[in-house]
DNA sequence: TTCGACTATGTCGGATCGGACATATACTGC
DNA sequence: GCAGTATATGTCCGATCCGACATAGTCGAA
């Protein structure tokens, strides 16, 4: 977010930070949510750069459209288990998973 | 293995090989498997670098000895979500986490 | 605007996971 | 040998997860 937008929520009342913030995590909490948020992202870009609809890489996976739109909105019923299964069952490696990890934003 | 032993066991009609060929995984199963000994094995360095015993650990992440004997060992019904969740409670970072996935034997 | 393809969200039943307890095994000093 | 400490293994049951289905929302083309 930009000075400016976020200048002009706070001017409205509003208070701008992070889900660390908000919600009170521990610095563990949030570390794992980075992580998984990390791996959600990571998943979609595999797919849409392999051109690649849900579904069909749902149905790759042996899951559901429904449950990958989950897994990369990395919700709460979502595993990391699940998110390092798909990756590695799409071609990833091991190495490009804990590169994620380890950097991603 | 040396290559005295090996040869020893296979002559005696043994054969010897890893996790994937015995037990023939898929290489992305395989990938799990050996990402999830990587944490394992990380997370039993952590805990003996710090003189702790398991139960110290465990108390300490609100968990039981039989449990993290179980996280040590990779055993089946630990999920790397768990795994994960215990090293960042013992004070690992992220990256220190994904490089363990990334590099680790 | 209506249609069609794609994605997001809510829910449910069966499957898996996790803390706890009991117990077994391993190792050390006596 | 035995006792004490640490680690490993088996099991149980409540909690969480996952595939599936239904349905709602989004977006672009005709």
């Amino acid at each position: 977010m930009d000075h400016d937008k976020k200048d002009r929520l706070e001017g409205a009342g509003w208070r701008v930070g992070n889900a660390e913030d908000f919600l009170e995590l521990s610095p563990e909490e949030t570390a794992f949510v980075e992580l998984k948020l990390a791996l959600a992202r990571f998943l979609r870009n595999v797919r849409v750069q392999q051109g690649w609809t849900q579904a069909q890489t749902a149905k790759r996976l042996g899951s559901s459209q429904s449950r990958f739109a989950k897994m990369e909105a990395a919700d709460a019923s979502v595993s990391v288990d699940l998110l390092v299964k798909s990756l590695l069952g799409l071609g990833a490696t091991r190495e490009q998973v804990g590169e994620v990890i380890a950097r991603a934003a």
